[in-house]
DNA sequence: TTTAAATATATCGCACACGATATAAAATAG
DNA sequence: CTATTTTATATCGTGTGCGATATATTTAAA
């Protein structure tokens, strides 16, 4: 019996899965630097554009759950990037806020995006880009089929 | 500052990782039905092509460290779908073969790809099923990229 | 207004991923 | 032919991811 939809080559899925680690992998070496992790990158990213934001806030923009992100806040509590405390308002809400360190790092971030492009050695023509915010637009609609399935 | 190649959503590598786990999430509940995690059902279509390979193999193929893929394929010998034996040229490979219920488990995990389809709620045409093969192109033309930065 | 349901976060257990390192066997160099 | 290097796999420690479940707070319902 052939299944040529069980040959790894004919997978769409295992690709997705390889591309994500390597991309993370490139970027390990510059993270390492400022002693972050991927996960803990994004959710400084999520912090830079809205800091003081709940739990629940960072988990759904990064599409995680609350079981992988209240651990990874507390590293990143020790490791003094931010801070927790529980909101006024709705005392089972916990307000995650950014502190000075996690702000400055932010500069520091900044040329992380760079050095991974130079790192690809290309160097992206105006084709290039466009072709990777249509690349981007994909994925994105990808995102929401998928996230559909689950609330049925 | 305002750092917009900072914004998660100007990001290239959050959608990668984002797709990938909700992919994997899709993919789970008919995985838990044959009582399989989904790097191990990569490992058995890996082995459905190529019965008999080495460790190293494996690992080249899913672009695994060895470190992954041990302890994965100890758990697997002990759910009873491989077995793992030193080869006799070579005593320092492993020889991974399928034992009869990691061979049987091909006709059922055979319809998992359409599972996945199916819960999608979409009926691939002609040209939809193009765009995937152009998709699954870029996305090895990536891997590729990422894959030789390692080695500089 | 007491009760039930929903919401927000945390805890537990298991299976990855991966950097760093160890060990044994084979290949190669001097 | 012995010493060195390379190759193949394994071990260890840390940090995710996530299903299942627990707990506290808020909201809604009877």
């Amino acid at each position: 019996m052939e299944y040529e939809q069980l040959k790894l080559e004919n997978q769409l899925c295992f690709p997705f899965y390889a591309v994500s680690r390597l991309i993370i992998r490139a970027y390990q070496e510059d993270l390492d630097a400022l002693g972050l992790t991927y996960p803990q990158y994004l959710v400084l990213m999520v912090l830079w554009e809205n800091d003081n934001v709940s739990v629940n806030t960072i988990a759904e923009k990064l599409i995680l759950n609350t079981n992988t992100i209240t651990p990874l806040l507390k590293r990143m509590e020790v490791s003094g990037l931010i801070i927790r405390h529980q909101s006024a308002e709705d005392q089972r809400k916990v307000i995650v806020s950014l502190t000075a360190k996690g702000t400055e790092f932010k500069v520091l971030a900044a040329e992380i995006p760079y050095k991974l492009i130079k790192k690809l050695k290309i160097e992206p023509q105006e084709e290039q880009i466009q072709e990777a915010l249509i690349l981007k637009k994909k994925l994105y609609e990808l995102i929401n089929l998928l996230e559909n399935i689950e609330k049925q």
